[in-house]
DNA sequence: TCCTATTGCAACTTCCAGTTGCGATGCGTA
DNA sequence: TACGCATCGCAACTGGAAGTTGCAATAGGA
């Protein structure tokens, strides 16, 4: 066991560049055929390497997909900071849009609503990829309190929420493009919404 | 081309039964396993015929689910009329729960998130099946604006959004549970945030 | 009862998942 | 430079499910 540093036995480079080549294939297949009609064999041809070698290198098409998702969890989305409220939750709403409608986000969103949904990692996955951002865009909200720009009593969790369900609600119900508009909407409802004290700490009832 | 009135050529009653048994165990197929695992023999054996008939009526595993899904549109939700906004959108909420979590609901939403939004016949059902939802819906607003619950220039389509979106959030994204509690928060919260006037109809930036 | 559309059945073809054995090759090391 | 081993390419396989076809059985209406 005296070995350079970790990981594999010997040579490094080799198989981490078919690792790599690989597991962008999948994403590739992913965001535009879907993760049913994804192929082991398009993905290893589109990798420019032969099917049993990504068999040799995971055990089969799921844990495929989940590595390959996995990857992108640690893609770190940007949060801004503009020093104001309004342009931080537009800025938030068009980096959502931009992720959305990109490959990789197209791929995700693929591969974490369809039948891979059966994978328990990938319901985990989801729930790491979502929980994190939220988690992260939910500062964006406390500089605002901390600023005076909000009343201190909103749900930071709950107005990232408003933000981003409506633009959910037209990339999976209702069908309607995602764009820059459609996310500066959002990110004004949101605020107005956050600013009438409508998205509360304490159950949401103001006015009742 | 001398026909009795209409449609099939003979024996009526045999082959609708058969088409009715093999929709409903291709719904309850949907629903338990989900549209990828979904396998015209486990179809053909649920509804208690063989695989070849099955083909013989449609085209192949594609049409089916569409003609399934279809028979789902149908399905008229319960639109309520309590007299009051704030019992009317909480039963709206319900009801959506209530379908959300139900054997056809959750087949519908299998088929409709999954990979089969690659057949455009399943995109074309979903924006029917939603859109009537919605519009049917929109009622409820323009009768509480009437009443003089809410302000004039509310959006119906706006609010019955604001309502079912979180709810969709919590169903696709974060994974929450999707219970009665949910439903009657999500109600408030609308109904809150109509109040407010923040969905007003023209670009919703009442206080900016 | 008879006639015929419809169904059941079995035997295909095709495609993809996943496996196995062997030969070829790339890469670090001596 | 040359060796050795890990990794890759390749071809041939099994197994299951989609979809097809020809024929026999059957059920319902006239």
């Amino acid at each position: 066991m005296k070995e350079s540093s970790k990981g594999s036995r010997r040579s490094i480079g080799r198989g981490e560049k078919v690792r790599a080549a690989v597991l962008a294939a999948t994403l590739e297949e992913l965001g535009g055929a879907g993760y049913a009609a994804l192929t082991v064999e398009n993905v290893a041809q589109r990798a420019g390497v032969h099917k049993t070698t990504v068999y040799r290198r995971w055990k089969d098409r799921e844990n495929l997909v989940v590595d390959a998702l996995s990857e992108q969890i640690a893609l770190e989305i940007p949060i801004p900071d503009t020093g104001a409220i309004a342009t931080d939750l537009r800025e938030l709403a068009r980096g959502f849009v931009r992720w959305a409608t990109s490959v990789s986000g197209q791929a995700v969103l693929a591969a974490v609503l369809s039948d891979a949904l059966r994978i328990p990692e990938v319901v985990a996955a989801r729930r790491r990829i979502f929980g994190d951002r939220l988690r992260r865009a939910e500062q964006v909200i406390r500089r605002a309190v901390e600023r005076g720009e909000l009343p201190s009593d909103v749900d930071p969790a709950e107005v990232i929420k408003a933000m981003v369900a409506p633009l959910y609600l037209r990339l999976l119900i209702t069908g309607e493009p995602l764009d820059r508009a459609s996310a500066d909407h959002a990110a004004r409802a949101a605020l107005a919404a956050a600013r009438a004290g409508v998205l509360g700490r304490s159950g949401d009832r103001p006015a009742e």
